[in-house]
DNA sequence: GTCTATAAGAAGATAGAC
DNA sequence: GTCTATCTTCTTATAGAC
């Protein structure tokens, strides 16, 4: 009577594993002692490591079509919920950059397959793909729609709303990186974060004329 | 009469497999067939696997270093040259981030290392800290400082130079990253990082009053 | 310094008992 | 579905001839 099968087990137990060793570095002796079984029994639920690979990819990409893609990464779509940014302040601006930075940190399976796509990303050309898709072109086509709309509506000085994106993005995703691999440098970070967006606000912000 | 030793050889074509495969998917056999060699006789030059990767480890600090270390990322010392930026306009800062760009992406050890550590930097604490140093913090640093110069300067309005320097560098970090596993849009890239740095350079230009 | 031969072990995977 | 026992292949590394 666990709470997840076996078969589910294998699955979260490898992603750590794979997330923090790489593939080829993970035995399947080492993923079975994870979950408490011999090697052996493993190949009753998968037919063989990559297999368990392939398991993880679908998974995590299901997860991420259901969540990040309907969601629009942040949970509001450009197009419906544009009243609720029409009137944004720098504050919501910084809320919502800081809640958009936790998620992707501390989100255990996003965190987790993010590094397992850092790490096999050059081995693969569809793990490459999808890092592209998930981690760089899909967050800067969001926002670069969500600043077209704000900039149409007259919260924002009339520049480039993609290169707007790109600079609300980017030195977020930079620290991501960072705080990835150093976990003990979030708080920095998140300073890093509110200052960046502070900055950005007075940047981008419509001087009264 | 080769132009480089055996022992280099090695290095320089195990390098180039690690930072396509990673570490523990390159056997001994493969990195001694691209050198031209059989397994055994690398033995000669290196007692171990691990002991061709330190030697790369060293090679590549020494390398950084020389070059990007007492160049400062870009062959300019902030103080030292600082005349020169005085009269910097959007051209020669779009020049600049464009060379910058292309270094880090063409240069063939700068850009094969940055791999072998974005792959490694989970299994090694002092590879984290050396991607972190080499690719965060110093040409953050840098650039700080250049901007804080140029901000004394009067070259632009008075903001916190070190938010500057995440502004103007995330962004091509972000694009690095991309065209690193995806190098057929980098002609793309190029176009993006042209119009972030003119956006950036109109965001903080100083405003005649 | 290069080779062939080979050791010693670990890896992925299967067979078959329970 | 789990286990033990086993197979096969690959891996790192050494020995010793040339």
């Amino acid at each position: 009577m666990e709470r997840q099968s076996t078969k589910d087990r294998i699955i979260t137990e490898a992603l750590k594993l794979f997330a923090e060793k790489g593939y080829e570095a993970v035995s399947v002796a080492q993923i079975a002692e994870a979950v408490g079984i011999k090697a052996p029994s493993l190949y009753k639920h998968y037919k063989s490591k990559q297999n368990i690979f392939t398991a993880i990819l679908t998974e995590m990409s299901s997860r991420y079509e259901k969540q990040v893609g309907s969601m629009r990464m942040n949970g509001i779509t450009p197009g419906a919920d544009m009243e609720l940014f029409s009137n944004m302040g720098e504050e919501q601006l910084i809320d919502m950059g800081k809640q958009l930075f936790s998620f992707f940190l501390h989100d255990e399976y996003t965190s987790l397959f993010r590094r397992v796509l850092t790490v096999e990303q050059y081995r693969d050309k569809k793990l490459g793909a999808l890092y592209a898709k998930q981690y760089v072109d899909e967050p800067l086509s969001y926002q670069g729609e969500l600043f077209a709309l704000l900039m149409q509506a007259g919260a924002f000085i009339p520049e480039n709303p993609n290169v707007m994106a790109l600079h609300f993005f980017a030195p977020m995703f930079l620290l991501l990186i960072l705080c990835e691999c150093h976990p003990e440098r979030e708080p920095e970070a998140m300073q890093m974060i509110e200052q960046h967006i502070r900055q950005f606000s007075r940047l981008y912000e419509k001087k009264v004329s």
